[in-house]
RNA sequence: GGGCCCGUAGCUCAGCCAGGUUUAGAGCGGCGGCCUUCGGAGCCGUAGGUCGUGGGUUCAAAUCCCACCGGGCCCGCCA
């Protein structure tokens, strides 16, 4: 039995090059089609030594073992094929054996892993935006976790910012509506969105309002114009719901919104009480709301952070400017009762953008408001330092947007600054979602909700699903929806933008969650109807094997090793890719060869062929979290 | 103006970090087939590509370097 099979014929592949051609060093390759499955490229060594070359050739024929078979000499190249019947075996045994754990490597250390990811801000429901992220946040959790490490998921609730109180004083007068609401079954962050965008409208056009005194006609139409704007997002809540847009605007017309919540936002980071109970009353109906949403996912969190409380009340956000002023006095400016950390200037003099891994250019980045209330990037440096102290990680994972770069770049200068490793710390960039050619924007209501993809999904799923009898179709229907997408998500690079496409999304065909889930259930009816259970070593692989068998056994054997990469490039794309070419291959196997009434011998090996593909199709399942199931 | 990312088939994307062999891979969409066999959300066949452009490095470039073109994001009291 071997944790990782691929990388054991590696191993005695390069040995026995090595032993050939008398050379170490050597790197293996895939092989080419056509080739055989290994290569090593020996251009280099045989260069102007013609009999080297010769030797290389005449030896191939000599080498004996039990893994390769049929080892020459091409092009510069040394091709060998694989002996399937002794690697086959040591493949499936393996997978056999180890079954859930097949895929894990014992030699990884385990390292304390906190991945922080999702982290929306509690205003509204979660968007396509912050599906990606959760997707790609939760599925490095449960990756990280397959392979060893000891992972703390973590949401990073800004409860503090000043958008929050936008949040806030809009549910201080309409409490009675939403409760109502909520009562009546409207799921609470969906209420507050409303709250929250029709409050922020209306701060918005008493702004602009205020800033058409004496202005030139010009700019007067401009202010009007985009005054209007803010005007048809309120009117477009209004054809939603009458009776609370209604009321909320009355309420707030007789307050100076902008100056109100600014009050509040100091009042919060203060501790009043009052402000306090409102605000985290408000917060906690948008998170009520999340965790449905989540729950859909099954998306778990060990920890919400509350930034008021890991970052505000316990000092430590402005202790970063007071210690920053102290440790690296050149680096922080003060002018107008702001104080600006000089990012720039840092990482230029002090050369760190290999160790914190910076962009060329980081510009200076503001630190306080001149009101005294801190900015969410220096409380976010605040979270930092309480995360490193109390968490003890090795490494951070942040899965926040790649427009962020800047500010979690600055991040990284002044925890380093402050005498923390901040190399620990690893921003997991992903790209934007837009919608076609509009940018979402969750404040004036233009967003696809988590909550309405996955309810269209689940539509369109029971449509193909209803045709099926004796099952709970709503179920099946809920799985193979998150399954789509949550394959979609972790399918695409996050460096790449994703225009979002329902057609891209909801397709159930190959290259699709619900593709793997289905050739899952193939496997799964496979062997329980053939009601044995196969266990190592009680078959024999065959020597004449077809194109299908093999290429499964090599792909089950490849599994470990690509798991491996995946998790130290933190690269799902790359898993799933890997599940989809095993699923083709499968469904290929299936339709020519029959396994339960195939002739004896030829059954329990097809028996365990189909099993240890189970076993690969399922640990990335979990890992990636699409639903298993055994019928759909 | 500066920095970062993306550009591969009509469309959506792997492959690029660690270059490798003669035909650069998937899916969707086209077109043509397969329901007496373990579940047809499947399978088989077929058409479709100057790997954005131009240089360079190399025995060898989609992959590394440089320049340019096209798209996106960021660049001090939002997050």
């Amino acid at each position: 039995m071997e944790y990782n099979p691929y990388r054991a014929l590696i191993k005695e592949f390069r040995r026995i090059a090595e032993e050939i051609t008398g050379s170490g060093d050597l790197q293996v390759i895939r092989a080419r089609a056509g080739f055989g499955y290994l290569s090593i490229p020996l251009h280099d060594l045989i260069r102007g030594r013609p009999e080297l070359a010769r030797e290389v050739n005449d030896k191939t024929s000599l080498v004996k073992s039990p893994y390769l078979a049929n080892l020459r000499f091409i092009n510069g190249f040394l091709n060998t094929d694989v002996n399937l019947v002794n690697y086959g075996k040591l493949v499936l045994d393996s997978a056999l054996a180890l079954g859930p754990s097949y895929g894990k490597s014992p030699d990884v250390k385990p390292l304390n892993i906190v991945v922080e990811h999702t982290s929306a801000n509690p205003l509204h429901p979660l968007h396509i935006g912050h599906c990606r992220n959760m997707v790609l946040g939760d599925s490095l959790v449960r990756l990280l976790r397959f392979m060893g490490h000891r992972v703390s998921a973590r949401f990073y609730l800004d409860d503090t910012g000043i958008q929050v109180m936008y949040l806030a004083l809009g549910y201080r007068h309409v409490k009675d509506l939403v409760r109502r609401r909520i009562e009546l079954g409207l799921k609470p962050d969906q209420v507050m969105w409303i709250v929250y965008s029709v409050t922020n409208a209306v701060a918005e056009v008493q702004r602009l309002t205020r800033m058409l005194e004496g202005k030139g006609e010009e700019e007067y139409r401009e202010l009007v114009r985009e005054r209007d704007e803010w005007v048809s997002v309120i009117a477009d809540w209004l054809s939603k719901d009458k009776e609370l847009v209604d009321s909320l605007v009355k309420a707030l017309s007789s307050i100076d919104v902008n100056s109100e919540v600014a009050r509040m936002a100091k009042a919060y980071e203060d501790g009043e009480l009052g402000v306090k109970e409102l605000v985290r009353e408000a917060v906690n109906l948008v998170l009520r709301g999340f965790e449905e949403t989540l729950n859909q996912f099954d998306v778990k969190f060990d920890q919400y952070d509350w930034e008021s409380e890991v970052a505000v009340y316990n000092g430590l956000a402005k202790r970063v400017i007071m210690d920053l002023v102290k440790a690296a006095p050149s680096y922080v400016e003060f002018k107008d009762g702001v104080y600006v950390f000089r990012a720039d200037k840092a990482a230029a003099e002090l050369k760190l953008w290999d160790e914190l891994r910076l962009p060329k250019f980081v510009p200076p980045a503001t630190l306080n408001r001149s009101d005294g209330t801190t900015l969410y990037l220096t409380r976010d440096v605040a979270y930092a330092i309480w995360c490193l102290t109390n968490c003890n990680p090795d490494m951070v994972v942040r899965v926040i947007a790649v427009e962020q770069t800047h500010p979690q770049a600055q991040l990284r200068i002044m925890l380093k600054l402050l005498g923390f490793d901040a190399s620990r710390i690893v921003h997991y960039a992903y790209e934007m979602v837009n919608l076609g050619d509009v940018k979402m924007s969750s404040r004036r209501g233009q967003a696809v909700t988590v909550d309405s993809l996955l309810e269209d999904a689940v539509r369109r799923v029971r449509a193909i699903a209803s045709g099926r009898g004796g099952l709970n179709i709503d179920e099946v229907a809920r799985a193979v929806a998150v399954g789509a997408i949550r394959y979609y998500f972790a399918s695409v690079s996050p460096s790449k933008q994703i225009v979002f496409d329902w057609g891209r999304v909801l397709d159930m065909n190959q290259n699709s969650g619900p593709f793997i889930q289905y050739t899952y259930v193939r496997a799964y009816s496979i062997l329980n109807k053939a009601n044995v259970d196969v266990e190592p070593g009680q078959y024999t692989v065959p020597t004449s094997l077809s194109q299908e068998e093999g290429n499964l056994l090599l792909m089950i054997g490849e599994f470990p090793e690509t798991l491996l990469k995946v998790s130290e490039d933190l690269k799902l794309e790359n898993l799933v890719s890997f599940i989809n070419r095993l699923a083709l291959e499968f469904n290929t196997f299936y339709e020519k060869y029959p396994v339960i009434n195939a002739e004896p011998g030829v059954r329990e090996f097809r028996l365990a062929l189909v099993k240890g593909v189970r076993v690969v199709l399922e640990n990335s399942m979990r890992i990636l979290g699409i639903p298993v199931l055994s019928r759909m």
